[in-house]
DNA sequence: TACAACTATAGAGTATAGTCTATACATTAA
DNA sequence: TTAATGTATAGACTATACTCTATAGTTGTA
């Protein structure tokens, strides 16, 4: 597909493709046959990449640490044992992140709590 | 207590304590006696207001939305119903984003299955 | 065929959140 | 008392992640 398709079935705009297309995170290939122009094919596994990149990006991640990761994990020669590392290494930092959320959640209820109690602080 | 004290009792630096101060996040007084100075004194309970800022910088919220937070519950003349309104969203907020990252989680424990099941992605 | 809509590249501009430097003055320990 | 350390202000600089503009060429439709 083009880059306007690809933007319309992501939600992100096609600007925000073609930085990650100069990022390394994703990459679309001109038609060698057509000789015309220079457009680029964009495949049918990218709209899944780039779900991804969006929930990591929610997680918390840099697009830097996001570009590391599919690098590595699709691109890279990874061993099946540094692949299993990475993604404990990665499940880890993402527990981590929701034990800070839940911490801030406790804060929250207990605010709301005091409120409730008229321990307006 | 002295900014180098506040920041050494944080962890955060004395620019960044001064870059929250300008944003006003925070806020030190000059002693009103002491004329040959104009050194600021931070509050005790900054410690846990900045603690709360980084926690709230974990999960996610902007410095301009943990500010407005601050200004509206500390400092606003808010009712008891808005208060209660404010927790709940925030709470809501909070769990939005736990639910974002358990997801992410969901995709890393997938990948980390494929691998171990010899299906490398 | 005219022209609106699409694609590509390069580079400028913006927002957020620091981080660092320069300058000036104050405090404290040797 | 002087040198090191601490404090304040202002402003420059950096990194991240866009977001927009300019320019040029391409495609599709009336």
């Amino acid at each position: 597909m083009l880059i306007n398709e690809l933007s319309k079935r992501t939600g992100v705009t096609i600007h925000t493709l073609r930085f990650y297309e100069n990022l390394g995170l994703i990459k679309g290939k001109t038609d060698e046959e057509v000789k015309s122009n220079k457009y680029k094919q964009y495949d049918e596994s990218l709209i899944e990449t780039i779900n991804w990149i969006i929930a990591s990006k929610k997680a918390g991640f840099t697009l830097a640490e996001i570009n590391i990761l599919i690098q590595d994990w699709f691109n890279g020669n990874l061993t099946l044992i540094e692949k299993l590392a990475i993604a404990k290494k990665k499940i880890n930092e993402v527990d981590l992140k929701i034990k800070e959320l839940k911490e801030v959640r406790r804060f929250l209820l207990q605010a709301k709590k005091d409120v409730e109690n008229g321990l307006c602080l």
